[in-house]
RNA sequence: AGCGGGGUGGGGUAGCCAGGACAUCCCGUCGGGCUCAUAACCCGGAGAUCGGUCGUUCAAAUCGACCCCCCGCUACCA
């Protein structure tokens, strides 16, 4: 039997995770801690939020709540949805406890006792006016080198040039607008560079590390460490244990990683044992695997090893098969830039099996790995559900209606030893997959022995045999249910909502965590009564991701050309165009002072042709043409190429051919976006763009569609033939368009 | 800009480190079979000059050089 310890990477407490994290971290280590339980070794999992540090804080101000409880907050529905995922840690805590606390103040004095650490005084923007001393994001200036005026504290985002405190001219607290002062502070600073020899050494032993793990990890290391701070001037996170330190916490990037130890104790004084912790870190011989997304791999490949070097007596990392990103339209996830999909949301709509199912079938195990909704419910409704959900369900209903418990297997024969040999393949594929973290190959090996079972009972066709030769007919039922309860162990570390579901349907009262693995050898029990069977897996249904941009479809857009322009007989700022959209129309528009009248003729505009017509001053205007307007600005909006009149604006949706209220109108948010790149537009913040077909020119100003105020995807205004609207001159990002 | 990762049939992917005979799998698509099953299952076909160029080699998706494009990191976030 052998102890493994299972880490995973600490979710941070100040948003809900998404699937980024239980793509990355949270699910390959479940799985892993569920195999390896499975097997009858024993398995420590541990984990838990991390609540501290500056984001938190950010949060909380911004709120006007105190850290702990957004802190708090996020712990309850991160926990919940951990749950909820059936992701079973042997203990999810966070880093706000006492004991977590009292764990980092004896590794912080040990290390101090032993010369790890020392203390320096630096220089710190301080700020008067707050009365703190200010994170470099917070502090603002003028970059020596290239002038940008914005650059931060510690570095300038345009050049990259980076600074040390007080190289930054007329720099600003971004908190207050005063200018900060330098003060002298003093911090305790970790000797990191005293590892690298031995963290050389230790890495290079460890052969068995995904290539890029440890190829990164020794290009940093042979770049060479420096010392780095592990307090700051702060009040919220773990406290410094010493007297004069009271304004200072200890680092998170620090004091985080700890938590594996901590949690790890805090576990062993809720058993019978409070010294059982130690069985996992003094153990030589206990494995220490800790799961985790790429970003990750500094912190327990370097930084976690020479904590725990410098402590000394407990034992360093066995693995960290860290993971690639999940990526989302191309991109990481990231809450902060509104790219995310989170848990509590996804566990609203979906059996958590079927959540599992895709990530681990699309898990970013070697390079990273696209969600994609289509591709979701495709491999869910044609994988899950209908290979492995209806071999289940066909093989378990046939046998329940027609024998109503497990009939005997007369007799060894080519189908016995064909079964018998596919099993045999498949429990090996999965054991040597799953034993060494692949678990792409290992979900793929049991999805392929459910294959194997499909294409069995076709060839033995049962409903034929039931007919001719009823002793046969449960021979090969007999064969299948051993396939059947073969899946059930062997895909329960994946799925195992429906395995236990399924263990309960073949008749067992023990329960499929009781022996484990060894069920596998165990053969079914002729006359094992069957409850009655019921589909494990439904079938799933995504809304069409363009659902969000429906309302647009409520404008019916179309190019115009503009055929004359008049004064408006009784009004000081209107022009009446006749306009060209396939038909002649009027429209009143509000251009004079924006535009002279010849200027107009001619022009291709953007034109909104199902608008109600409404007398503007006595004349009566039958559409209405798109204009975006920004202070006292006015510039139309025309076509990037020339098309001809009529051409619809459609963005590659259907427009309605309702008539649409001018207030319901209001309702619907354009603006003018700067493009970025293929996939982010700036108006005025930065988003993502929807595109369909079409291709839009890098720093161009164009037209977009916005969901909804705080979408974080745009969908650019597109003719029928994929030619983008632009504006018809320069402005303001972000400007409305009406 | 620097560092790291990646570009494989319509979509999502495997293979690449240790080069080799028809380039993997799922979906979609086309044709057939079966009827126990959630219109599910099974069989077969079509579809890729493996981002581009040049090179190494008897042989390159796989090794090397250069180029193009995408993503991530370069946060006193972990």
């Amino acid at each position: 039997m052998a102890r493994i310890l299972v880490c995973t990477a600490w979710p941070y407490s100040n948003s809900p995770i998404h699937l980024g994290h239980v793509a990355g971290s949270l699910l390959p280590g479940d799985i892993f801690a569920k195999y390896h339980r499975l097997k009858g070794n024993e398995v420590l999992m541990v984990s838990g939020s991390d609540q501290h540090g500056t984001p938190v804080t950010v949060k909380a101000e911004k709120e006007g709540v105190s850290p702990e409880e957004i802190a708090e907050r996020y712990h309850q529905i991160n926990s919940e949805a951990i749950r909820g995922m059936l992701i079973t840690f042997d203990l999810f805590t966070k880093t706000h406890t006492e004991n977590h606390f009292a764990v980092v103040h004896d590794v912080f004095l040990r290390l101090l006792e032993k010369g790890h650490l020392y203390k320096k005084e630096t220089l710190q923007y301080y700020c008067e006016k707050c009365g703190r001393f200010l994170p470099d994001r917070y502090v603002e200036g003028r970059c020596r080198n290239c002038g940008y005026e914005r650059a931060r504290g510690d570095q300038c985002d345009k050049c990259g040039t980076t600074f040390l405190p007080g190289e930054l001219d007329d720099a600003i607290c971004t908190i207050c607008s005063s200018p900060p002062v330098l003060k002298e502070t003093e911090h305790y600073f970790f000797r990191l560079s005293a590892f690298n020899e031995s963290l050389l050494n230790y890495v290079s032993s460890k052969t068995h590390w995904k290539p890029n793990v440890q190829t990164f990890t020794k290009n940093w290391l042979e770049a060479g460490l420096n010392d780095r701070p592990i307090t700051r001037d702060m009040t919220w996170g773990v406290s410094v244990p010493l007297p004069g330190w009271e304004n200072k916490v200890i680092y998170v990037w620090f004091e985080a990683v700890i938590g594996y130890l901590s949690a790890s104790i805090e576990w062993s004084k809720g058993t019978r044992n409070p010294e059982k912790w130690k069985d996992f870190w003094m153990d030589p011989d206990a494995r220490h695997y800790y799961f985790l997304g790429k970003d990750n791999i500094p912190f327990h490949t370097i930084i976690w090893p020479a904590i725990l070097m410098g402590y000394g007596g407990l034992n360093l990392p066995y693995d960290v098969p860290a993971n690639e990103y999940l990526t989302f339209r191309g991109e990481k996830f990231s809450k902060s830039r509104g790219v995310s999909i989170d848990i509590p949301t996804m566990l609203s709509r979906f059996d958590p099996d079927i959540i599992r199912y895709y990530l681990a079938a699309n898990m970013p195990e070697n390079r990273d790995s696209e969600f994609d909704w289509d591709d979701f419910q495709a491999k869910t409704n044609n994988e899950l559900v209908a290979t492995l959900g209806n071999y289940y369900h066909r093989v378990l209903s046939f046998t329940y209606r027609h024998f109503g418990s497990i009939p005997p297997c007369h007799g060894v024969d080519e189908d016995w030893r064909k079964v018998t040999n596919a099993i045999s393949v498949a429990v090996n594929e999965v054991d040597q997959y799953l034993s060494t973290c692949q678990f792409k190959k290992a979900l793929k090996a049991v999805m392929d022995l459910a294959q194997f079972g499909n294409r069995f009972f076709d060839s033995v066709a049962p409903w034929a045999l039931l007919k001719q030769d009823r002793d046969r007919c449960g021979s090969v039922l007999n064969l299948n249910i051993e396939i059947v309860k073969t899946l059930a162990v062997l895909s329960y570390p994946f799925l195992p909502r429906s395995a236990s579901d399924l263990w309960r349907l073949l008749g067992y009262e023990e329960s499929l965590l009781s022996k484990g693995w060894g069920w596998i050898s165990i053969p079914v029990v002729p006359g094992q009564k069957l409850r009655e069977p019921r589909p494990l897996f439904s079938k799933i249904e995504i809304e069409e991701d363009m659902a969000m941009f429906k309302e647009f479809e409520k404008l019916n857009l179309k190019i115009g050309q503009i055929i004359s322009v008049a004064d408006h007989p009784n009004a000081d700022k209107l022009y009446v165009l006749e306009v060209d959209i396939g038909k002649r129309i009027r429209l009143v528009a509000g251009l004079k002072g924006h535009y002279d009248k010849d200027k107009l003729v001619g022009k291709k505009i953007v034109v909104v042709t199902n608008l109600q017509p409404a007398k503007l001053r006595g004349v009566e205007s039958q559409g209405m043409l798109l204009a975006a307007e920004h202070s006292n600005k006015v510039i139309l909006l025309t076509p990037a190429e020339d098309v001809p009149a009529g051409t619809p604006v459609n963005s590659g949706m259907n427009p309605s051919d309702q008539v649409l209220l001018f207030s319901d109108f209001q309702k619907l948010k354009l603006v003018v976006g700067q493009v970025i790149d293929a996939r982010t537009i700036d108006v005025g913040k930065s988003m993502k763009i929807e595109m369909r077909n079409g291709a839009i020119k890098k720093g161009s100003k164009i037209a977009v569609f916005l969901p909804s105020p705080d979408a974080s995807i745009a969908l650019p205004l597109l003719t029928n033939n994929g030619i983008v609207i632009t504006v018809d001159g320069d402005i303001e990002n972000g400007a409305l368009i009406r």
